[in-house]
DNA sequence: AGCCAGGACACGA
DNA sequence: TCGTGTCATGGC
């Protein structure tokens, strides 16, 4: 996993190319259900909108190049970079899950190219806590509501950026429940107020080891194993995480276990045993495999 | 109408 | 420690 290429960047008309990275589809990687703000631009192609770190971005891919379209600044490049791991040879992490066994493999091939990106903790933190016994398509209407709600307007793009923690503490427990979250509300509201007053502080979160990090996020109202673990795998580079949610438990049972039901601690020991230091990426592969019999049209929107 | 969605939690055995 | 009902909300 180290991160070695080196991206060719050039700008042509304000629009800046990316080109040197290896596998690595958009699409995929921003549709998967890993993070709730991309939207599809157009009903086919490669062209995703979305917003990091308070940027709105306009992305198309063209085979081998990532096109940023304007305005494509040297540190709107870098957040796309970092974002995407475009730097990272991706091609070596999807050959050596593949070469697990021929399930994987097959896992592999349905959802090529896709990257695990590198989300900000604290939207990571909320989005996943409005996921619970949630819809993809229902948490990013939240997501978007909350970011409208208390995000600052970016430019004339009609998007907002993810409210920073102390906008979104002035939020009542009534006024976040009138964005859709239901019954997260509270848990949305103490988070938020943890995390604002420096009770809990995410970066030293994230500097902390995989197991020592879970057990502190856990403490929060809402963060059960499973969400905990999306947060560390999606925005706290801890890749040896293994969400287990109910597409995860129905595809582990069926291709791995005969059949039988298995408990979630036993899934995600199976996996730490399995899929070791890449058990992260094994897990977005399968959750894409996993979904893949149901129609896009239940995916986006 | 009832079940399900990238679950967590309180409760009871 | 393990199973069960419940919690909003929308799409099927």
């Amino acid at each position: 996993m180290g991160e070695s290429r080196k991206l060719a960047v050039s700008w042509r008309d304000g629009a800046c190319s990316i080109r040197g990275f290896d596998s690595f589809d958009l699409h995929t990687t921003c549709q998967c259900g890993q993070a709730f703000r991309w939207v599809r631009a157009g009903n086919a192609g490669q062209l995703e909108e979305g917003v990091v770190q308070g940027r709105f971005l306009r992305l198309e891919q063209r085979d081998a190049e990532l096109v940023v379209h304007p305005p494509a600044d040297d540190e709107t490049i870098a957040v796309v970079v970092d974002y995407f791991r475009l730097r990272q040879s991706h091609t070596a992490v999807e050959a050596s899950i593949a070469g697990i066994d021929p399930t994987m493999a097959a896992a592999v091939d349905s959802a090529r190219g896709l990257r695990l990106v590198a989300q900000e903790p604290w939207e990571c933190l909320i989005s996943y806590i409005v996921s619970a016994n949630n819809s993809v398509a229902q948490i990013s209407r939240v997501v978007e509501n909350l970011s409208r709600a208390w995000g600052k307007p970016i430019g004339s793009s009609s998007r907002y950026s993810f409210p920073a923690p102390g906008d979104l503490e002035r939020a009542s427990q009534a006024d976040v429940l009138t964005c859709k979250a239901g019954f997260r509300s509270r848990s949305i509201c103490e988070a938020a107020r943890r995390v604002a007053r420096g009770e809990l502080d995410l970066n030293a979160v994230t500097a902390m080891d995989y197991r020592a990090a879970k057990q502190e996020l856990i403490r929060l109202r809402g963060v059960g194993e499973k969400v905990a673990d999306c947060v560390l795998l999606f925005s706290m580079g801890k890749f040896e995480a293994f969400p287990v949610d109910v597409w995860i438990e129905r595809a582990v049972r069926h291709l791995y276990f005969g059949g039988e039901k298995t408990s979630q601690r036993d899934i995600r020991e199976w996996a730490e045993d399995k899929f070791g230091d890449l058990a992260g990426y094994a897990q977005e592969y399968l959750f894409a495999y996993a979904r893949l019999a149901i129609p896009d049209r239940l995916r986006s929107g």
